[in-house]
DNA sequence: GAATTCATGTAACTTGTTACATGATTTA
DNA sequence: TAAATCATGTAACAAGTTACATGAATTC
């Protein structure tokens, strides 16, 4: 449920298309919750069904028309109460395709092991600079340019805070992934000593 | 995808019952990937489509009788096969209930928010000292009782490496969550002194 | 001239959740 | 005597992914 209810609060902030939304997910709250095209389009369509919002055609030429999406007193209504009613425990399940992987990783080719740290290592490191200038330069709103906004936005304390949390993650992922290549290393050195054979022939 | 295989290579282990398998998601490999029981029979019953298991049945008396899969080598080949190729971006895409509701926590009720702070504490707080205790007793094996086996496990390394980032996760958000609630609390005296209305008239 | 941005979606499919159903045995 | 454990699932639904479709305007 939780993606309707965020697309509601950031409709809440100012009207927007379904694109301006996209757009949102994928550069400034990407570390909480991704959302693809398709999904918003659909989750859209669903809300201004259960009147949460409703839209506003402006046409264009050469492009599609715009269907900007406003929210409504039912859809405030509604938002807040979601809003309000937590989850009776708070536990986030976690689904990573590369833990999968590293649990596994004795039937993995130790080249390509390596390998796959380092572009993870890679990755993290990429992502964690661009979390540290959003941290710095207060750029966590959702629209992703706080400098356009004269006065602060009264959410932004919030979207700090979150923010915060997708910096702890992604420095703690790094660090991780470090620590597995240096040990990693370690390890293949000793099988190597104690000449073993990977398994299933590899 | 990672269901299936994740499921194959527990099976590979040894031969196990869908209820076996249930037991590992909930006890031991939760911190990167979670299953449904639902889910896990289901799954079982195409994986024996494919011909990745087999399985034979072992009556019981007063109780269903237990299906003891096992893996076949198309399993095998299979299982490594989808191991080795890792996907092209190593992204996890992340979905926090919990962080979406504090992205809009003006919304909140402060006292709910506060007290949400104090239960997500509370929880990873428990969660830290299973983890701790799993990567200092070395039970951080897929049975979750190391001390049954009396040789290590070859794969006991990188089970080792996995559980290490659910400690450091785990960790990272017990540090993040206390540092919301101090920094609530001193938000919360700043808007009471500038004399500021919640939004939403709560 | 090629790639990216803008802007809308639909259809088919896979994956994950929730509710339901059964019922003896063991532990507290 | 109540709750947890053992052991199997099905059905309906919700949420997420992937592939496809269109096409001008803008930037490199």
């Amino acid at each position: 449920m939780s993606l309707k209810y965020a697309l509601l609060g950031l409709i809440n902030y100012q009207p927007m298309t379904g694109y301006d939304l996209k757009n949102i997910f994928d550069s400034s709250v990407n570390y909480f919750w991704t959302a693809s095209t398709s999904q918003i389009y659909r989750d859209l369509a669903e809300l201004e069904r259960n009147g949460f919002v409703t839209f506003h055609i402006e046409p264009q030429k050469g492009r599609p028309d715009k269907k900007i999406y406003a929210i409504t007193e039912t859809g405030k209504s509604a938002f807040t109460e979601w809003l309000n009613q937590f989850p009776l425990n708070p536990i986030v399940p976690i689904r990573s395709d590369f833990l999968v992987r590293v649990f596994f990783g004795s039937h993995i080719r130790p080249e390509e092991l390596k390998f796959q740290f380092q572009k993870f290592i890679k990755v993290k490191r990429e992502e964690l600079v661009l979390m540290e200038q959003a941290l710095r330069a207060h750029k966590n709103c959702p629209s992703g340019n706080a400098e356009k906004e004269s006065i602060e936005h009264p959410d932004h304390f919030f979207w700090h805070l979150t923010a915060k949390m997708g910096y702890l993650s992604a420095k703690a992922e790094l660090e991780w992934a470090q620590m597995c290549l240096e040990e990693y290393e370690n390890y293949l050195k000793t099988q190597a000593n104690s000449s073993q054979l990977y398994p299933d022939g590899l």
